[in-house]
DNA sequence: ATTATCTATAGATCTATAGATAATGC
DNA sequence: ATTATCTATAGATCTATAGATAATGC
């Protein structure tokens, strides 16, 4: 009973669709927040029913969770093609923090959207706010573990401090660009921030 | 036809129930959000009718503006404390940089209250966002003018980053520790990038 | 028969109002 | 008479489902 690998016409008239509401949703969730966007909003940016919209993922926190899907999918993809050379776990410092910030600006909205959740979090499923907390949570050790290499000198506590207050200013700039996009060029605050924040000297407190 | 200054009994109820309004509001809005807290939660967290809530601020978005206002009077107060021997606009950076960062520990509802509707902002009557928008744009302004009273060596250009860059960490900080309230000890991670971004010496790039 | 879509609508909120009621002050 | 409260409910969403319909493949 395994089905054929071929795909019929009308299957991948559903997988345009599919792909066609995660992209509205990200950008509506990301511009009014999961909440304010309601279901028939998303239907209307693409163009068909509401019904098509549950067709596809039943309920709306599963459509978030396949928007979550797809973005760990491409992040994963992102990090294969980083890993040339790299030790393993330093290809995902390589991803989030390098130099360009590639995901960080290219994906703008998907870094919105996430903090919106966070701060909609306690509203929503449990499982949504946790998934964010380890990715958060992993990313800070790694950053923190790749830091005391870099600087032997540098004690646990401050490289965790710098670590997470790199991380907080990140993510604070999303939420600033938000708030007024002429305030913040990301690119240029972004180097800055990791010269002063990452590079310089330990400070031995 | 003016009023006269004595209050009666029934009006220094309605005073009392007006301020347990606010104070359940403030707290349920940075929980859980401003869309997804109703005014009937609101209403039942102080044990009282939705109608009572009507009757007090007519609309929701109007008991967000008594918070908003509630929140300015404060900070005024607390900033004619800190007035005493500062030049003029100073003592706004004063209330809000200052080492012990009293503010921003004390009232981690209003800052993540005012980070949520931030991102919420597109949905919710510009008037709030312009209101935020400026907010930020003088602190930062603020603090840069202050940084390069303290660095005279350095470039504008760099005073304005560093300054957004410490605006965006403390934004950050706040996000964070609603999605993991144990990745980060707020005190001593903003004054180690006070250190860094504020206090070290010029990059000159 | 399978897959994807639609229209129509049930049922659950949520904001806001109407109108009654109670306490206080004149 | 004024101020503050309540119960009940209208009207506007919003999520989700039922059931019909169209296209494709066997």
């Amino acid at each position: 009973m395994t089905r054929p690998a071929e795909k019929t016409r009308k299957e991948l008239e559903g997988e345009r669709t599919r792909q066609k509401i995660i992209e509205a949703a990200v950008k509506l969730f990301a511009e009014k927040g999961y909440r304010a966007t309601s279901v028939a909003t998303i239907a209307k940016a693409c163009g068909i029913s509401t019904a098509t919209v549950f067709w596809h993922f039943q309920t709306k926190e599963r459509l978030l969770q396949g928007i979550f899907s797809d973005m760990i999918s491409e992040v994963q993809k992102n990090m294969g093609e980083k890993r040339t050379g790299k030790a393993p776990g330093e290809e995902v410092v390589a991803v989030l923090a390098e130099d360009e910030f590639d995901y960080f600006t290219e994906h703008a909205d998907h870094m919105r959207m996430l903090l919106g959740l966070i701060l909609e979090a306690e509203s929503e499923g449990g499982n949504i706010s946790q998934l964010l907390r380890g990715l958060i949570r992993s990313y800070v050790d790694l950053l923190a573990a790749q830091l005391r290499k870099t600087h032997p000198a540098l004690q646990a506590a401050e490289s965790k401090e710098r670590a997470g207050a790199f991380v907080a200013t990140l993510a604070g700039i999303v939420v600033l660009r938000v708030a007024d996009a002429s305030i913040v060029d990301a690119a240029p605050m972004v180097r800055l921030v990791r010269k002063l924040l990452l590079d310089s000297p330990p400070l031995g407190s």
